[in-house]
DNA sequence: GTTAGCACTCTGGTAGGGAGAGTGCTAACT
DNA sequence: AGTTAGCACTCTCCCTACCAGAGTGCTAAC
């Protein structure tokens, strides 16, 4: 819609987009609306206040400034942002020292995708004072890795399953007939040289092909639907866990004085299959996506602005790390810091997949 | 604080009393000060309004009400409502309907820890309208259930820690010499003879006593070395995890409608050394414990109320479920509902503890 | 095309006034 | 002695009025 209107009233000359730019970078760190008097002050721009207003009034008309009333300064609308992340999007470098630092922190944790994830979120938390999200890596299908019972009481064990990206599921398994641990233990090594490295499908022929009159037949015919049951549900979950630091950033915010818009925010992140969704489509997309205001699909989104970098190998797993904000984000560094991290996190996918 | 000054001028007599439950229990529901005019209109005291306002005078000058000015209605202080809780703290059984409710909900789910902890806060949240929290039980000593050795490449492996409350602890083994997961298989078979059911300091001296020209020797004791290392890091914590729901109902809150306040309450919630305390000091009152306004150490806390209700065993596993809302909480209810839940997360303890 | 000048508009803060709620006191009542 | 009606008083809240300040938009000159 934005490119629409503006493309109608021709492109921007040099020299709006100068301006368009200092009326973003100002407000995005003041956050009182920006004055054509201010603009000259601040910004060498070589013309006078009155025609810098002329050139506000024409970007308003273009629909990518606006007026809180009329004699307030400009504030960017959503396509203003919109405009200018695209003209910034391709050349945002993080800086060489702040790249060295996170690599660093990423090198003082355990290589293990848990950690990973966290210290994800929170690096990009601290980076861009916003909030940092980070989905864990999905596996476009699960493979297991290994599998273990764990007797509990004689009719009672715990099943657990290592997933090749080192997720570990836990499932109850009750048994028909008691059993010891011994048993278990034998049973858990027939499963293992029969699920190792499989996926669902695959377990699921091979559980077919089973001799019904081996010894524990029933026992590990039971235990490998569990297996089934455990890998369809993982594969059926669109965003495992939202791993999220620096909420509070937001809540510090001006615009999130009010604890109602921030309580909307709030829910809609609870909501997986919104997320579940946006993973999907930033992760299709591959590049960094940035959804300001308006732009959400989610009502509850439209104050927020979010930038999504995809990480992993499409087919393979995948996974979304991000930075969600206030529209008037820093969205240079907040780009910056998206695509880094989701570098790294791509070394990690690469590692846990080989 | 409060009881000194009430001591002062007296116990209160009945009439008083009742005045002041009338007080707090209007105050709870309508968050708006309540006048003596309101009281008489309301509750059947068999008064006048003017009597009313002489004894809202004594409860002021005992320091169980406030005047937030002069011709305002009364709210209660931290000391009102200190004495309200002690009032019913041990008369507030929880609905049969509700109890059978809960009962119901906790049936549906997995007899598993995690899932139960996930529960009891939203269970809470959800019938009081407040922050529900509950944290995981934590044993005395951590006790192995069993451990896995996966191999990850021939250099790596990630060890598995199950433990007998079920949790579940990963952590990464690099190995001096390439093996391979026949190799891990068996020496994991080995480490779980030595391990079942030990605490850290059982399996150090098994430890000790290896003979170090056995097969796998070296390797024996390196992850051995890890899994001490694993079960001590989870013993030294005192809060392993806080599961909390319903925050968004504290967002809703009046008291809380600008965000500082409650910026300031998250901030304190997720300092773990400050919960760990409070975990600490209700599991050994062994009662369910109530912190109202300025009788929580924690600055950030002081505009909240805490209910707390320790389970589990003392010796064996503790944990902590509460409510935190602000001070105008619903006493009873929260008061009920903590309790009875602590006793579904006994039954947990109990079953998972033999 | 740019700029100086200026009238105009709107906010934000402050002051004043009236309605409403509620108190605290006094004097009368039981 | 405790209770109550009555009433003056106080304070908030809301509305209005007003002013200073900031910023615009227009016009006419450069």
């Amino acid at each position: 819609m934005a490119r629409r209107i503006r493309r109608s009233s021709g492109p921007l000359d040099l020299r709006a987009q100068a301006i368009l730019r200092a009326v973003i970078e100002e407000y995005v760190t003041t956050a009182i609306p920006v004055g054509s008097q201010a603009l000259v002050d601040r910004y060498h721009l070589g013309v006078s206040s009155a025609t810098v207003r002329n050139i506000l009034a024409e970007l308003e008309l273009a629909g990518l400034l606006d007026h809180p009333h009329t004699s307030a300064g400009r504030i960017p609308t959503d396509a203003g942002y919109r405009w200018y992340v695209e003209s910034i999007i391709d050349a945002t470098p993080l800086p060489q020292v702040e790249q060295l630092m996170i690599r660093h922190q990423f090198g003082q944790v355990e290589f293990a995708s848990e950690h990973w994830f966290r210290l994800a979120a929170s690096t990009i938390a601290s980076l861009t004072h916003a909030a940092g999200l980070a989905t864990a890596a999905k596996p476009a299908a699960a493979r297991v890795r290994r599998v273990d019972l764990v007797s509990l009481n004689d009719r009672m064990a715990s099943l657990v399953v290592v997933l090749r990206e080192g997720a570990i599921k836990q499932a109850l398994v009750s048994l028909a007939t008691p059993e010891g641990q011994a048993d278990l233990t034998s049973v858990a090594a027939m499963l293992n040289e029969l699920v190792d490295g499989a996926t669902a499908d695959i377990i699921e022929t091979r559980l077919a092909r089973l001799d019904p009159a081996s010894p524990h037949a029933q026992l590990l015919a039971q235990v490998g639907e569990r297996i089934l049951r455990v890998l369809r549900d993982y594969d059926r979950t669109a965003v495992e866990e939202v791993f999220s630091d620096g909420l509070l950033n937001v809540m510090g915010a001006p615009e999130f004085a009010h604890s109602e818009k921030l309580r909307r925010v709030f829910t809609a992140l609870e909501n997986r299959a919104y997320l579940g969704q946006l993973v999907g489509s930033v992760a299709e997309s591959g590049r960094v996506t940035v959804y300001i205001g308006e732009e959400n699909e989610a009502p509850d989104m439209r104050e927020v602005a979010l930038v999504l970098a995809p990480y992993g190998r499409p087919g393979i797993a995948v996974g979304v790390v991000g930075v969600l904000g206030p529209t008037r984000l820093a969205y240079p560094e907040a780009i910056g810091t998206v695509r880094f991290v989701s570098g790294l996190m791509n070394e990690l996918v690469d590692h846990l997949y080989h």
